[in-house]
DNA sequence: TATCATCTGGGACGTTCGTACTAGTACAGA
DNA sequence: TCTGTACTAGTACGAACGTCCCAGATGATA
């Protein structure tokens, strides 16, 4: 085979998001991963040396993507005219065309309550929103309208469901009061 | 031993229940939940054929008793004269008393994303919130407090810090605007 | 008391898992 | 060109798992 380690190893990276996102951190194993990879079962045990290790690393690289898109969300937020207009698009979009990190996400919170090792990785995707919203809406407000769509995704992933954009450009209004 | 067969059972989900809360469903076992309700593994492949019946049925006991919470819930809210304070005080005592029961709640959203079946399950427990906040604020603001206070729970588990509950009111208030 | 379905306690089987290991291959630097 | 490190591919092994099974104990019913 072609050597490419870098490739690989982001190939395996990806290839374990994507179970993640599809069954669940607890049911992650390097069989699953090296199969949807393409590569034999040595290849994710050379690069992630045990399954926790793959598993945090999958789950750091899918956050470090989300990290780019809240700051994506940053300047489309600083550039609005109509935020709570302008934040219920950006997540009804995030859901709809980046539903596995939003999964991921929030495998990562629920697993965070039991592996405190993963909180501080929990805490900053949350965070990364909050900083996306600061500049405009305040301090608490940003944290009042994080939680609140961090409970919004949660539901939509439950229900499979779109989300309601102006049932939810009206909570963020009025969360914005909030400062 | 004595016999007792609707007691064993009831250990049995309990001893369920309390594992999901620490490690979560995806490392549930026949031989861990046995060895917590001190019943040899056959009890507990007799009384849930399978491992996944006894998960689903853990949930499904959870969520009773939640429910019952709910119920509490809507008569404090009900007769509540601050209704944000209200409900901010009722999360808060929630969080402090009941942490295993938001802890399964959440493994549940995060179980029912990629296992259908677990849905109506999911939705139900959602709604019981609704439910009790429906009566005082109206449906789209209780559909909004809902899904704010499972943002709240979810982030509380995750930063393991007890809620502010002046924020929380605070936020309540400016949702109940809704409608 | 005799009977029988229900429940108990524990062991057995085959599968899958994490991880370690080995032999071989490719490529960068001497 | 030679050499050693980094990587590949596949196998092996012990542990833990879900589930099945059965011999014995129990208690309701006849």
């Amino acid at each position: 085979m072609a050597r490419d380690p870098e490739g690989r190893r982001l190939r395996i990276l990806e290839a374990a998001c994507a179970l993640i996102a599809e069954t669940g951190v607890g049911a992650l194993t390097h069989r699953a991963v090296a199969a949807r990879a393409g590569v034999p079962v040595g290849a994710t045990t050379y690069y992630f040396a045990t399954l926790d290790e793959l598993a945090t690393s999958a789950i750091a690289h899918a956050a470090e993507l989300a990290a780019g898109e809240a700051r994506l969300w940053q300047e489309a937020i600083a550039a609005a005219e109509d935020v709570p207009a302008t934040v219920a698009a950006l997540i009804a979009d995030y859901l709809a065309d980046h539903r596995p990190w939003s999964l991921i996400e929030h495998e990562l919170y629920v697993a965070a309550a039991h592996r405190p090792e993963l909180r501080p990785m929990a805490i900053a995707w949350s965070d990364g929103t909050t900083a996306a919203l600061s500049p405009r809406v305040g301090p608490a407000a940003a944290r009042a309208v994080t939680v609140f769509l961090d409970g919004v995704m949660l539901d939509a992933l439950v229900r499979d469901a779109p989300v309601d954009a102006d049932f939810l450009a009206r909570a963020v209004a009025a969360l914005m009061g909030l400062d």
